[in-house]
DNA sequence: TTCACCCGTCGAAGCGCTTCGACGGGTGCT
DNA sequence: AGCACCCGTCGAAGCGCTTCGACGGGTGAA
């Protein structure tokens, strides 16, 4: 392996200006710092992590703990994950990745051996068993979903509250009476999974303000859940004509149940997504969704850890407003 | 945050007895072990990476190559990350997610960092670029999946070749005279990538010893390529009644696309996937397969690179042997 | 011409840890 | 009783790098 020491050698001066012609960080001659150049270019020198010392004791690692619990959708996780290393990558670092089980203990050692000089937490549940770790840790970190008290923590996520609202006043607007939610998977709710309650919470409110006739429904995936769950819909509510679903995996075979019970999307029934823009637009019947920018909030959330890491002081917590798409799923309620 | 000196003071010994009695590479008394014992747990002690000396050089991190290319199917990636990373925590070690774009720049960077003691790489095609840089690089790696020339490096991976024949006989075993492939997406073979390649080569040896008729068709994902291909599969091969598909994404779509024509599964036409386990199960009609075994791989990359790393000397190839699960989607041909 | 100042460079220290060599004091054998 | 040996512990070195303080020589101003 080739050191800085070789670097100096090479280039006929001693490590400490080798070290400073790359950081820039003291002014050196232009023809020395063009002799340490092409010797790092000849040697093919690059700076061995070993050596940073704690001063700027940084290793240039993030941690990603994701989640990969049972009930989240694995394409949305990784897309993340992929937005968070590219991210990671523009401001060269790189990301050492946590799953969950190793939630917790994952998050204290990689802080304390000092793996990693930040850590980005997914899948944060109201009340997270991580939080006070985070808290009492010197270690940045930003989480995606809000907690229940994010005093002292930086938060990033959809505003999940407002996007259920979203949802619903789109379908009062088209005429729609009586709606639902279909959830996601019961044990999420369970978990008390922020972004899942918040978005109850948002679609119940709306709905009881556009006095809205609403009943919320948490689904497992599979096709029999689909049909189970669309069979229990009519039957509790057979005038139901605008349904919002939170539920990836759960969107195709939805549709097909109700297809396979005679209503048809949009003519009988209004279906509108909350979901990764490409899973709404590539279901058999291309879905009126809200988008969860999973990629932007990966980028959103490396970008507040690069601050916190360079000591720029970051907001406390960011919600990005839901922005609804408008695709073939969504009509205006039929005329009784 | 404590270190090692912290815990020797207050256990009343020098700073290396403090490392022997945690290591165990020198004989220390019950007595001090003791006391030592008991300072690490009270003040939370853990060893700093950073102070670890280039002897024992090792950064207990293993970097991880994954794709996520177009063509690849996110969650069999992500479910064998996921086994990686599960094995890797078995071992001691953690690991670094490096994406695709980045896969050779970022093997180079993670090697001459030191960031990462060894590399697991995915998605390896039969000549593929970073198999110098890799040869070159004292950096122990395992690759998942086995290029055209092999030597030198150490390959884990199904083996596709018997995977194909396997489809292939057992159609054949049941009566069928005419086959075809349903492969994945143009781009994969294109790139040469290596499993796909082996996996046709099985296919088309396997049908010509068995003096079968057969076609090979990569094919795009989707609802519409499934139906473009079922109805081209029709049109070109009308005595079609075996299928072979290697193609998670298109599972479903393809049998939603024969049932349009008219074709039961397996009635009228067999089906065998190539595919992981959970994916065949659970498609609308359970499929049989061969499984791909994804968590694994994983895990056996991660045992032998482990093995790599401890100096153990390791088999070149490991090529796991297909394995076919009989499901719903086979059947013996109807006779004419 | 002289002095102050600054630019460019160097030497040394230090990070937290492991490990090598050394050393002191028991123990067991003769 | 004496000697060798070994067990248990300590001190010091060293890893590769960054950075602080220092220093020498050149430049500009007085």
């Amino acid at each position: 392996m080739v050191k800085i020491t070789d670097v100096a050698r090479r280039a006929g001066v001693s490590p400490s200006t080798v070290s400073y012609a790359l950081s820039g960080k003291r002014p050196i001659s232009d023809a020395t710092r063009r002799r340490v150049q092409a010797a790092v270019r000849e040697l093919g020198y690059r700076p061995h992590a070993i050596g940073r010392p704690p001063a700027d004791r940084r290793s240039k690692v993030l941690a990603l703990a994701v989640p990969l619990r049972s009930g989240v959708h694995v394409p949305v996780v990784t897309q993340f994950a992929v937005s968070v290393v590219t991210a990671a990558r523009a401001h060269d670092h790189d990301v050492l990745l946590l799953t969950q089980g190793e939630g917790e203990e994952g998050i204290g050692r990689v802080a304390a051996a000092g793996l990693a000089d930040a850590v980005v937490v997914m899948d944060v549940q109201l009340q997270d068993p991580r939080l006070p770790l985070l808290r009492s840790l010197s270690l940045p970190s930003v989480l995606i979903g809000v907690p229940a008290e994010p005093d002292g923590l930086t938060c990033v996520d959809l505003d999940f509250r407002a996007a259920g609202e979203l949802c619903v006043d789109h379908l009062a607007r088209l005429g729609h009476r009586v709606v639902a939610l279909v959830g996601s998977p019961p044990e999420v709710y369970v978990r008390r999974t922020a972004f899942a309650r918040r978005l109850v919470q948002g679609f119940t409110s709306a709905a009881d303000r556009h006095r809205l006739t609403s009943a919320v429904h948490p689904c497992g995936t599979g096709r029999d859940a689909a049909r189970a769950i669309a069979e229990r819909l009519l039957r509790e509510q057979p005038a139901l004509t605008g349904v919002v679903v939170h539920n990836e995996p759960l969107l195709d075979p939805l549709i097909d149940a109700f297809e396979r019970l005679g209503l048809r999307v949009p003519g009988d029934l209004s279906l509108i997504a909350v979901c990764p823009a490409p899973v709404a637009a590539s279901a058999r019947v291309p879905v009126t969704s809200v988008a969860v920018p999973s990629a932007e909030l990966g980028t959103r959330a490396v970008h507040l850890l690069v601050r916190k890491l360079s000591g720029t002081p970051v907001p406390g917590t960011t919600l990005l407003p839901p922005r609804l798409t408008e695709r073939a799923s969504t009509a205006a309620r039929a005329a009784a």
